[in-house]
DNA sequence: AGCACGCCGACT
DNA sequence: GTCGGCGTGCTC
């Protein structure tokens, strides 16, 4: 067994194969599949991932690996099993899937240096190249610095007295502090401090520390607690007395936040009810996925904790999936309060350094819970006992990017690997979860009732076209401005929501209509307000506002819509006495910004908390007795399949936020369309109905539960190419599919161009079409050199969540 | 992805 | 005649 089947670290069709390595002696032994390593490619060395060992290949000239990256295994049989399983559901490559379950911390960093050649100097050398080793004997390839040297080098390195480096490194390193500890023993201390000279009262000082707890100690939290100076260590290491050592410590975001152990609270009797399968599930080892269906504030929460509790009684771990958990604080402080140190935590508001030290934690099974977003699905725990999905339905656990994989999918690969149970949760859950649920694939768990049975508060919906008819053009109705003018009064808190998707400010002209557009996407610029400058949402472009219209002339050009600057406005002239606090991508772009702004309003330092998507969830203050809803509407107009369900599970979710204590709530959700059913039945919070009702309308026109569906979208600098390509393809999969199949296209993406590349799309509509992925990865073929130089992309999505 | 090998145009 | 354009194909 000194052959390595090695997975390279090349995206590419044509190497997404494993190639063989000779297992030099040194290592012999000791390398393992899932470990990392570093193999000559070609010209070069690439990162690779060992997936298997063998005695012999078939391919006579093998190269040996040239090192290790790991010292243990980074991702373990089972994981690679389910990158094996991720490559097939979403057709991408194997080194894709690898480095979606691994921190990307992990993942290489190549670097191109020259170098002078053993025993040759810069002297040596022509004059022009001599020179550039003149600091040191090793220096970057820089393309544009070197362009005129290149025959010279070219000879230097024909001659051998220069040479091309590849270098292979982790991105992230290890964080190494130095520590410092006793070299002698305790009778050997308290002799040195008798010793000491009278002046020495730093030594002393540390002599006595040492005398009391010889454990090492992080050196500048050393200064700081005895008032020393560094001079004081270094005489005493100087002296053998003391060792210095540079120790690898984790960076913990929570370490300067402090959380007070809590204890199981006492269940209901509907919610003992509920947890009773789950247990028995946990307690015979047996894999089953639970849909818990429980409405907003009805205790879904402490069933995964004690659910979880017995997982860590048997001995197991525990994944918990929460949708961008940063936002989310409460849920963290919940899971923190009640498992303590054994939580780590994943969430897209770490650094990637942060990121690592958490894998590593529970790589070290130093943690037995890890609280995360999407990617904590591949956490790499070896006797997971559940895996928990809160708010089930969110689409942010699907990836957007390759590989394009739903964390329900992997969640249910992993746990039927373990034996142990999956329990997505949600108070609207997804039309196709539930209907899996009705067929009897999941058990279905229901939570119908609020905790002390404190009613769902009432919800008024307001027809804003009346508004407009009665004269009333502010972007607050008469009745949602009573509301909230009443809870001022009452010093009570209001939460005001605004769909921004497809409702953000843009730049309009008042006389012609003209609308700035981004150039290089077809798509209209986001107008921000606190540096006065329009920006696209796709490519990144940015641009100041035009003083006049470049259309007509005019210079009635100025912004419009109503973002939550405008709202901010707006609540300012009209209630200018209310303190508002904002949420949106503008004040919570810096790193722990959320919650504080949280946490502010918490604590009654604002009337109003205004925001988009990103309060819906989570809130849980007892102060809120108001939420209003400024437009419901906004979402039902894109061209997406599920913006009715995701309407209904947005409007339900943000009413649930009131009234969750003592005091009763209210909601208001205001409307241009309050006859649709989506918008209706948040009203009276039927979840039931609204299921029947979508899923009527799913089924006739053939879009999921009923059918799966996926998406090709093609792009090209060129119109016309993109739009011959994807013709193409949309005959070859219409010639290979079934009559059953529907596919349509190809027709303009919804955004027809990003990033100045024209997009074309295909979508395919099939019950069961076993050919399907075949065809597709033979077009991916078929296109490889194409898609390789960049000039075409062809992406497949098998069950998209976005039809953009 | 890189990089080398290989076959046709405008240049000292 | 040669330098160099980037199409094609390989990397254990």
């Amino acid at each position: 067994m000194n052959i390595a089947s090695v997975i390279v670290d090349v995206p590419a069709r044509q190497t997404d194969r494993t190639f063989d390595y000779l297992i030099p002696d040194r290592l012999l032994g000791y390398i393992q599949p899932g470990m990392r390593v570093k193999v000559p490619f070609g010209p070069r060395n690439v990162q690779g991932f060992v997936t298997g060992l063998k005695g012999e290949s078939e391919f006579a000239k093998l190269k040996e690996i040239a090192e290790t990256l790991d010292l243990t295994p980074v991702l373990n049989e089972e994981l690679l099993k389910l990158g094996d399983w991720l490559t097939e559901k979403t057709l991408c490559y194997k080194i894709s899937a690898f480095q979606a379950m691994l921190p990307a911390a992990l993942k290489a960093k190549y670097e191109k240096k020259l170098a002078l050649a053993q025993g040759v100097f810069p002297k040596d050398l022509s004059d022009s190249v001599g020179r550039l080793f003149k600091d040191s004997r090793e220096i970057k390839w820089d393309e544009s610095s070197l362009k005129n040297l290149l025959p010279s080098l070219q000879k230097e390195a024909a001659e051998g007295r220069i040479e091309v480096i590849h270098e292979v490194r982790d991105k992230v390193r290890k964080k190494k502090l130095k520590h410092v500890y006793p070299a002698v023993e305790k009778d050997e201390l308290e002799k040195q401090k008798a010793l000491l000279g009278q002046r020495a009262k730093g030594q002393e000082k540390l002599l006595c520390f040492f005398i009391d707890d010889p454990k090492p100690i992080e050196l500048r939290e050393l200064i700081g607690k005895l008032d020393i100076s560094a001079a004081s260590i270094k005489g005493l290491v100087k002296k053998g007395i003391l060792q210095e050592e540079a120790i690898e410590v984790y960076r913990d975001p929570y370490e300067t936040r402090e959380f007070v152990k809590k204890k199981p609270l006492n269940l209901t009797p509907s919610q003992e009810k509920v947890i009773g399968p789950i247990l028995s599930s946990i307690g015979e080892d047996r894999h089953e996925v639970f849909l818990l269906y429980g409405v907003t504030g009805s205790g879904k929460t402490e069933i995964y904790l004690q659910s979880i509790q017995q997982v860590l009684d048997k001995g197991e771990e525990a994944i918990v999936l929460v949708p961008e958990i940063a936002l989310t604080p409460q849920m963290v402080t919940r899971f923190k309060e009640r498992f303590g140190d054994l939580v780590a935590v994943m969430h897209s508001g770490l650094s990637a350094g942060e990121k690592y030290d958490e894998w590593r934690k529970i790589q070290r099974q130093e943690v037995k819970v890890v609280v995360g977003a999407r990617s904590a699905i591949f956490a790499p725990f070896e006797n997971l006992g559940i895996i928990i999905i809160d708010e089930e339905h969110e689409t942010s656990y699907k990836q957007e990017e390759n590989p394009r994989y739903h964390a329900r999918d992997a969640a249910i690969q992993r746990a039927a690997f373990h034996r142990c149970p999956v329990v997505l949760g949600s108070a609207t859950p997804s039309l196709e979860s539930f209907a899996r649920a009705q067929k009897g694939v999941y058990t279905l768990l229901n939570l119908p009732k609020r905790l002390n049975n404190k009613p769902l508060p009432p919800v008024e919906i307001v027809d804003m076209r009346e508004e407009l008819r009665d004269g009333n053009r502010s972007m607050f109705s008469r009745k949602l401005f009573e509301k909230l003018e009443d809870r001022l009064e009452k010093r009570e808190q209001t939460v005001l929501f605004l769909n921004k998707r497809g409702h953000s400010s843009f730049v309009m002209c008042r006389d012609c209509g003209y609308v700035a557009n981004c150039p290089h996407c077809d798509i209209t610029l986001t107008y921000h307000r606190f540096n006065d400058r329009m920006k696209c949402h796709y490519c990144g472009f940015d641009e100041g506002v035009p003083s006049v219209c470049p259309e007509c002339g005019s210079e009635h050009i100025r912004y419009f819509g109503t973002g939550t600057q405008k709202v901010e406005e707006e609540l300012a002239k009209l209630l200018p006495h209310a303190r508002v606090i904002r949420m949106d991508v503008d004040t919570t772009g810096r790193k722990g910004s959320h919650e504080k702004l949280l946490n502010s309003f918490q604590e009654g330092n604002a009337d109003i908390l205004l925001g988009t998507q990103m309060i819906a969830k989570g809130l849980d203050f007892p102060n809120i007795t108001l939420v209003g809803v400024l437009s419901a509407d906004t979402m039902l107009n894109l061209p997406d399949f599920r913006s009715s369900e995701k309407t209904f599970q947005l409007l339900t979710q943000v009413s649930g936020r009131a009234g969750r204590h003592d005091l009763p709530g209210e909601v208001v959700i205001q409307t241009y369309t309050p006859e649709h059913y989506s918008v209706e039945l948040a009203g009276t919070q039927d979840f039931d109905q609204f299921y029947n009702q979508e899923m009527m309308v799913r089924k006739i026109h053939k879009y999921p539960p009923f059918y799966y569906i996926s998406l090709v979208t093609v792009s090209h600098a060129e119109l016309m190419k993109a739009v011959s390509v994807a013709e193409k393809i949309t005959r070859h999969i219409s010639l290979k599919l079934s009559e059953e199949a529907v596919v349509l296209g190809p027709v303009a993406s919804p955004i027809p161009r990003i990033n100045d590349r024209y997009r074309y799309q295909c979508l395919i509509k099939y019950k069961r079409e076993p050919g399907l992925e075949k065809a597709l990865k033979s077009i991916l073929e078929h296109y490889q050199q194409e898609t390789a130089s960049g000039q075409l992309q062809i992406s497949v999505d098998l069950n998209p969540y976005l039809l953009m």
